[in-house]
DNA sequence: TGAACATATTCGGATATGTGAATGCTTGCA
DNA sequence: TGCAAGCATTCACATATCCGAATATGTTCA
């Protein structure tokens, strides 16, 4: 495997693994919104989630359509939301060894 | 989702998502390996090897086997790879979309 | 035109992360 | 024992990332 690609593969990875743009994507999971409505779905300002989306933007996790004074946005590659749920069942599996083996370094509730 | 859970799980990508920590566990992809073998495929130090192994350790991503002097590490859960590999997947397409369309950055707006 | 609304950007300071250098542990063996 | 090999940890500092506040841009409609 190439450095290059290690470096463009982490890069994105970075991108994804922020905990407010995870909160972004959640909200972006079934169904493109307006920015007011990612708002109002995460709790975060309007301009902190503004900043995020930028970021998203930039990395072509999510795409843009303006109607009106709006824009929506919506994730580009469902492939990322897949990954998404890859990495929780990985959270999940682990998280259900820590509990058989030694004491609770994490959550302690083992409900889905 | 709860607001925990993106907690947890964008601290496990943030711990995925560093390019020397990617080249390690693309070392481990395939089989366990010792430390001073991962410093050989990576031209990574030695002492910076082991602080990421020690981050990937703490994060239940790798474990570990001692053998004599030499410690095995190899990778705890296979799904990892297989949001590894996705991730590759998106990271091309967006490559080769980027390359299809008109504009050589990002916005979609013509206009200006 | 200008006001009102929706969204985007910039700036500055706080916090987090990554790094090399130096050093500390284990283990095996003479 | 003591020493060497293999690995782990700590420290100090540079860089990167994050966020709120302020402000700018863009669109619609009267």
């Amino acid at each position: 495997m190439p450095k290059d690609f290690y470096c463009l593969h982490s890069e994105l990875c970075k991108t994804l693994a922020s905990e407010k743009r995870q909160r972004i994507l959640g909200a972006l999971r079934d169904q493109e919104r307006t920015v007011s409505e990612i708002v109002a779905e995460t709790g975060m300002s309007q301009a902190n989630t503004s900043q995020h989306l930028a970021i998203l933007r930039a990395a072509g996790v999510v795409r843009t359509r303006r109607e009106g004074t709006r824009v929506y946005y919506a994730i580009t590659n469902p492939k990322i939301i897949q990954a998404f749920d890859l990495i929780s069942e990985v959270l999940q599996e682990t998280i259900a060894d820590e509990n058989r083996t030694v004491g609770d370094a994490l959550s302690p509730s083992p409900e889905q």
